[in-house]
DNA sequence: TAGGCATCTATTGAATACAGTATTCTTATA
DNA sequence: TATAAGAATACTGTATTCAATAGATGCCTA
């Protein structure tokens, strides 16, 4: 019998990025807040080696800006910002799910088809994390069977910058219909092979999440605004 | 007057990282060639600290692939990955291109312009160095005017993980001088504000580069290749 | 009382030390 | 001679330590 390949314990330094990724993803730190290498670590409960280097790739990334006498803090998204970001996803991802019609296979159907039934389940289940999580792994498959990894990449890179998508920002019960919604018309084009038909769901999807990101950082500036008098 | 801004000494991980993106896109290691922290650090003269700290950012950037166990080697591309990198590339440029028509302003344009003129002395002296410079000096200023910091972003990263292009590699005259026709195409459609004609020079540029890459691939495999069987 | 100077603290940048692991070389035995 | 076990080596991952610098606080003086 082929036995498992016994996976080796991630390193620290994975461990806290990802850590330090989803955190920031979920809201959990504030726009504007400084983020040092040892309140991180001591919160982590490591060194700082493994900390410094997370900090420098999720700078990199864009997920934090660079203060000018070191030390990074989380960055606050502007109206302009999100506008730039869903220009790029426009250029992106109705492209990347074009391709993925073009090359579907029966795998990457099936596993799409999957998630948009987990998602059904949570939203009956009112489970947000599990939510968010399927509808992640929607994405995944839709862009790995588009077959380009660094296209996947960028459109990854680029989806992490909105990193207030906290899950209560579409925590919602007619905002996740219509997502589901729109994804079954994407599922729908990639299962006819239909590379416009794909496309043209996934901008629709695109504009619904843009809109629903618009208003929460509206809401969201409107809440910060008066704490900006301190 | 403006006073200048007062520039803070580079730190060294700054430096190593500058160090070895200009060697890698000079091919100065060779594919799948290993990079050992302690080997670049002793080269450099700093400690592995630093050293190790702009591998990652390299490694980040698919500038450096790591390997299995720790370390990192000198992707060697293959013919697919250079079509997935243009399919990229395709995408982002000439829809950048066509941003910075819309956009267009002075001062972007007259940059433009003067380097494409510093190309063209280039050519005249033989000055590879300086024409690989303007040549990336002209596109910064296009993606510029683009006006999305994300887009220009994106495409600075992709275009890094074409890292072969050694300076010799757009060495012959005729290539040089098909370039500097397609950028001059750019730039008159950028003038006339016309989105679709720059996009359209791009996308011919954008052929060029991409033959000439490949090329320079084949050519550089078909060499490589009596190595492998030792 | 206000401004300048010195000191103190917090935090990052860099170097070094330590531990664990993979690879390679050597040696012994069948 | 070939193979396998064991030792030596090389390298990475992580922690700790040292150094430098910016910002804050408090004191002193005009």
């Amino acid at each position: 019998m082929p036995i498992e390949a016994l996976q080796r314990p991630l390193s620290l330094r994975q461990q806290v990025y990802e850590r330090l990724r989803t955190a920031l993803r979920a809201g959990e730190y504030r726009p504007n807040q400084r983020l040092t290498e040892i309140g991180i670590a001591d919160a982590l409960g490591v060194s700082r080696t493994p900390v410094r280097e997370a900090l420098g790739l999720l700078s990199r990334e864009g997920l934090l800006s660079p203060m000018p006498h070191g030390g990074f803090k989380v960055p606050d998204l502007q109206v302009d910002d999100l506008n730039d970001i869903f220009e790029l996803r426009y250029l992106l991802e109705p492209y990347a799910a074009g391709l993925a019609a073009r090359n579907a296979y029966h795998e990457g159907v099936t596993g799409m088809h999957v998630a948009i039934q987990t998602e059904k389940q949570c939203l009956i289940d009112s489970d947000n994390i599990a939510f968010v999580q399927a509808s992640q792994d929607f994405r995944n498959r839709l862009f790995s069977m588009a077959g380009n990894r660094r296209l996947a990449s960028a459109i990854s890179q680029i989806e992490g910058h909105v990193q207030f998508i906290r899950t209560e920002t579409f925590d919602d019960w007619k905002t996740r219909t219509v997502l589901i919604a729109s994804q079954e018309r994407i599922l729908e084009g990639v299962r006819l092979r239909s590379a416009e038909e794909a496309a043209k769901a996934m901008r629709a999807l695109l504009t619904t999440t843009k809109n629903t990101l618009l208003a929460a950082l509206q809401q969201y500036n409107a809440d910060a605004a008066p704490e900006a008098h301190f």
